[in-house]
DNA sequence: CCAAAAATGATAATCATTATCATATACTTT
DNA sequence: AAAGTATATGATAATGATTATCATTTTTGG
């Protein structure tokens, strides 16, 4: 049912050739260097792709968004110091959560997933020095 | 080992009082009410505890941060339509992934987990009406 | 009390994303 | 096939949440 214009065509395409997430400016980039298309549109066909299931979506700790196609089923482990992402192995919901289920009356197209703490670098670097006390509970 | 700053502690209280994830504006304005406050020191709280693993974020479709105590371990599925969020009754990693843990030599403090697809009365509104092919996988 | 380090608040700056709007393209009807 | 209507596109301006700056205050350790 899900039908695409040129320019949502083109996205797919350029998204599923990639290996990892990609932004919006960078996928603009990437298209732009054999077609002309506009940044909006890149933005525009991404939300579209998006509401028919067919590509994800990601919010980096720098506050971009990443991109990707769904058959893609990664997840990170990220780090909340220096920012450096971590690929899982496998998605813990494998089995759980299969694509495009139904949940009550909910149609389920993707999920994002993400670990969030302190990469060993950085867990020991991490100088904690504060001059004040620990909040209670 | 985590200690608090007093604008770190007011936040955080702040925040276990919220029965949902909220955005740093708001808690700024709640926070103001009671005290001075600035709200760029709001962000650095958060931030702050953040890295302490006492506060998770998630990001909406709208583009807001919103933030909450991590004991508060709940999740949603959004409407990529009309935005909306539905939460779940309970996390689908319960057990799987209790908080504070060790995955290799990455410390998990907390995660973001989230179900994106059409609500009941969106995916049924929903239009679809393209002009283009489907693009072939 | 005194210097050094850290925290804070007010405000300006950033920058990814969205809104506008004029134009182009596709579909429908004569 | 031409005209008329709906949708898609591109260039550019506007938005707005978050971050950077910087002067001021507070804390710490001696
Ligand atoms: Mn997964
Ligand atoms: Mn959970
Ligand atoms: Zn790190
Ligand atoms: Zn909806």
């Amino acid at each position: 049912m899900a039908h695409c214009t040129p320019a949502q065509t083109a996205v797919l395409k350029a998204l599923q050739q990639q290996p990892e997430p990609i932004s919006a400016q960078a996928l603009y980039t990437l298209i732009k260097a054999h077609q002309r298309i506009g940044l909006a549109t890149v933005y525009r066909a991404l939300d579209a792709l998006k509401r028919m299931g067919r590509v994800q979506h990601r919010v980096t700790l720098a506050g971009e968004t990443l991109y990707n196609a769904v058959e893609q089923d990664r997840h990170y482990m990220t780090c909340l110091d220096c920012g450096q992402s971590f690929p899982l192995d496998t998605c813990p919901l494998k089995g759980l959560a299969s694509a495009h289920q139904h949940a009550g009356s909910f149609t389920i197209y993707y999920h994002t997933l993400e670990f969030f703490g302190l990469c060993e670098p950085c867990s020991v670097t991490h100088p904690h020095h504060n001059r004040y006390e620990a909040a209670q509970n």
